[in-house]
DNA sequence: GCTGGGTGTGAACAGTGTTCACTTTCTAAA
DNA sequence: TTTAGAAAGTGAACACTGTTCACACCCAGC
């Protein structure tokens, strides 16, 4: 799209990337409304005035096409909480507003978050044992994840957080509690607004603000020692 | 299976509910191992030596026939949190019991529970406003969902939770946290061992310990004012 | 100009869910 | 008991899917 036209390539490869791209950039398009439900090489094939053989030469299988839209996803996600942890606010609305854009990017684009994370299934049954954490920090996933770490350690160290959790079991925690967040917004749909008294709606915005809330309160000090420790204690 | 043979059934009623059966064991049987992937009608008819085309007369499609799976899951998952909500037991313990068990039926039942909550999906866009409540109320997620605001409504009432909160929030607050961590688990492999320091491995069991732990944290009373105020205000 | 490798294509294969005309089988009424 | 009709079961087909493969084409380098 933007990419500074590399000189160095030839005429032949730059053309071959703008083929590449025209497919990335429908596939792209009908992933966004339609999903990988929606998704056929043969439409894409149609769409872009080739045959469905043809985008063979350009991606091993659909699934390695929709890999490729997968990690642009998480390139923008990543970037989105990143934008949030740079902006220059007070380290609770920082927090606030770091959570927040993780389920707002999610919302936006129910396909891709759906997809990105139905990735590794449970068909790969036992996954090799050894260095999972090493391939995990070094993928963009890996990424968002260090950035909550460092958020929980900035505010144990500031004593706004209880110092005696392991952060990185908190961070765990707090991304499966995002994660479960985006899942049933997406899934189900009027889940902030289900309630059981109709006086007053409550949008995805101010339940996710709720959530966000009940999160910030899980990793707050001052509480009775005796949950504090069996819940510090793992 | 094991139902009260109905005396006012014909027999060729209960011929035909003995065939019905056999399809959903059959069903059953590869749906846990493969999950919907892995079940084509074809080769569910190959199993129960019928023809693919017969298994119409029993059910109108395939997707009714897999609802029928996630409806009979549903049943032994909130089954099995309502016997744990029933067990004499301190309240602390019976909550977090009741939290553990989802999660471990969830990943007990992998593809159960990713099919269980991938029914609704992005798809039918824009729900039909109005009784959402109500019906929601009345499937086995509602009544599931009933028991937690139940247990949360009893916290605040003995004054271990935060009687601030909205119950109805924080039992869906709650929910999306158990959610977020079965579908973690199910979709990572390793989520849970997932450690920066490898001195000590973390079972699904201990994570799954420190999660439902975080989550008591976050009804607990007794914060700054300041944090709690602007969680509790939606 | 020729040659070779990358590009594009149509046909085909092995699947999928689903439908439909058809036969068989069994049930219930005459 | 015979018979009409409903129910059960079937094979072939339709419209899809992802993917492969032999073939034609075109364009760059010799």
């Amino acid at each position: 799209m933007s990419q500074p036209l590399d000189l160095e390539t030839s005429p032949a490869e730059r053309r071959r990337q703008k083929v590449r791209g025209a497919i990335l950039e429908a596939a792209e398009r009908v992933f966004s409304v339609e999903g990988e439900a929606g998704l056929s090489i043969r439409r894409l094939a149609e769409e872009i005035d080739y045959s469905p053989s043809a985008l063979y030469k350009y991606f091993g299988s659909k699934e390695e096409l929709v890999d490729e839209l997968k990690e642009a996803f998480f390139g923008r996600l990543m970037e989105s909480v990143d934008r949030a942890v740079l902006e220059t606010l007070s380290f609770d609305q920082r927090v606030r507003r770091c959570f927040t854009r993780y389920i707002e990017v999610a919302v936006e684009r129910p396909h891709h978050y759906l997809a990105a994370f139905s990735s590794l299934g449970p068909a790969d049954a036992d996954h090799p044992p050894g260095n999972d954490w090493c391939v995990f920090q070094e993928s963009k996933k890996g990424q968002a994840f260090g950035t909550v770490v460092a958020l929980v350690q900035e505010g144990q160290e500031t004593g706004v957080f209880d110092s005696r959790l392991d952060p990185f079991l908190a961070a765990k925690s707090l991304w499966a509690s995002m994660h479960g967040l985006a899942q049933l917004l997406i899934h189900l749909p009027g889940f902030s607004a289900m309630m059981p008294d109709r006086s007053r709606d409550i949008s995805i915005k101010e339940f996710t603000a709720f959530h966000v809330g009940m999160m910030v309160r899980s990793l707050q000090p001052g509480l009775p020692a005796q949950v504090a420790s069996e819940c510090a204690d793992v």
